[in-house]
DNA sequence: TTTTCTTAAAACGTATACAAATTAGACAAA
DNA sequence: TTTGTCTAATTTGTATACGTTTTAAGAAAA
């Protein structure tokens, strides 16, 4: 998953320190400096400093006292704010579509992807289950958005998506898929993916844009489960200890 | 509205080239170097790489070619679909504060503030009109902000409010308040004003969810009341020289 | 003319030096 | 204990140098 040999310095700086904060290494409250950055990765200053600032920009991170930095704390609130924040960008990005965006080329990648998920969420492998569907799943909704042909609504998927809890798959990630409680979700996700391209093939527009709404709200569901199970779930915290 | 004694260089150069592309100094099109920046506000390499940084994640800026940035242009369409996403954010936020949210105290600021937007609607002078009202404008949507508690929502709206079009006063200022046809979406917006805080007041987060949207969307009856004039209309550009 | 190639100029990525600001720790007083 | 103040160490803001990459102008070929 790691990118071993990145290119840039900056990239490395930038990469590496989103994933030190999104893979729990530091931890909500920890303060984040230049030296720091230097420190794990090697970079000079310069390469630090955009990483820190880029960070902050995505709201990773933010300002403590007048010039540093720490690591934000999400509540289990905020993550259920992001992810209605992306249902309402995916619901608009799916009105667009079936408005008329949508090509008939897209339209068919979308029924493609739609097939192949539909193998992947009615077999049985367990371990093959995981990696196809979250990779499917991130291509399905890819292709919403670009079925939107819509460059703001674009720009505002990808800023909410910095926040790593806010993606389609983030929870996903967290659960066996053979779960029974897990796979009611999924087998109803799919349906979902099955008539939100319908809806927008038949320019269904407002029950796409609902339909788009409610699908992203699965991930609230995934995250309510794993809070009834008491698992760790990542990147929460409950108590900022700032300061 | 420049910030002569800007207390950092590197905010000077953020401020100033945001300036220069908000007020039309560098057409959409254009190459921003680092040098550029370096010429316009006298400052180093350093400064100028931070604004020519953010000035991208901003989204005011975009890619050409493999490390240089041109001014990005933005379409009617553009403006219309950041309007709305503005719209379902400040929707969001009012159903928040109506679901609970919003302290009396905030309440009774928005009241206030919608007290004082009456008179400065049901007035007649024309200079202090404008001002007053885009500065109680902006202010009734920043408690509507406040008011949801949300740092999601906040993160969102700050970033699509980097758009200058999307901001809820972007138009006003181009328009003259005493112009009939601008008169009705004053008054009709302000009537919005008014239910929105007694829908939130109440607890009716649905129908204020619903009135936030359609004031937001205020904002699309003036540009279409500028394009009808045939009006420069700020920041737009429908044709990208890109290459 | 247009296209391609070549090459000089410009811009960029990175590292680092220096001064100014900030932070954190030690110590003293309440 | 807590509070406050001072000092030293750290960290940041800025400028700039160096080597590499990218861009763009001009010459040669189609």
């Amino acid at each position: 998953m790691e990118n071993e040999s990145a290119k840039s310095q900056t990239l490395k700086a930038i990469l590496g320190l989103r994933g030190l904060i999104v893979d729990g290494e530091l931890i909500p409250g920890t303060r984040v400096s230049e030296p720091l950055i230097i420190k794990y990765f090697g970079v000079s200053r310069t390469p630090a400093r955009m990483a820190l600032m880029q960070t902050f920009e995505e709201g990773l991170l933010e300002r403590h006292g007048k010039s540093s930095y720490v690591v934000r704390a999400f509540s289990e609130e905020d993550m259920f704010q992001a992810i209605e924040v992306r249902g309402s960008l995916e619901g608009m990005a799916a009105r667009l579509a079936a408005e008329g965006k949508a090509t008939p080329a897209i339209i068919a990648e979308m029924q493609k992807c739609v097939v192949e998920l539909d193998d992947v969420v009615s077999g049985v492998t367990q371990a093959t289950d995981q990696d196809a569907y979250v990779k499917l799943n991130d291509q399905f909704h890819n292709l919403l958005l670009e079925a939107s042909g819509s460059q703001i609504v674009e720009r505002g998927l990808k800023h909410i998506k910095t926040l790593p809890f806010a993606s389609p798959n983030a929870f996903v990630k967290s659960l066996s898929l053979n779960m029974p409680a897990v796979k009611r979700i999924l087998i109803m996700a799919q349906e979902q993916h099955r008539m939100i391209v319908e809806a927008i093939r038949y320019g269904k527009g407002t029950r796409a844009q609902a339909l788009a709404l409610e699908h992203s709200l699965c991930a609230t569901r995934y995250l309510q489960l794993l809070r009834s199970m008491e698992s760790e779930i990542p990147f929460m915290s409950k108590n900022q200890k700032v300061k």
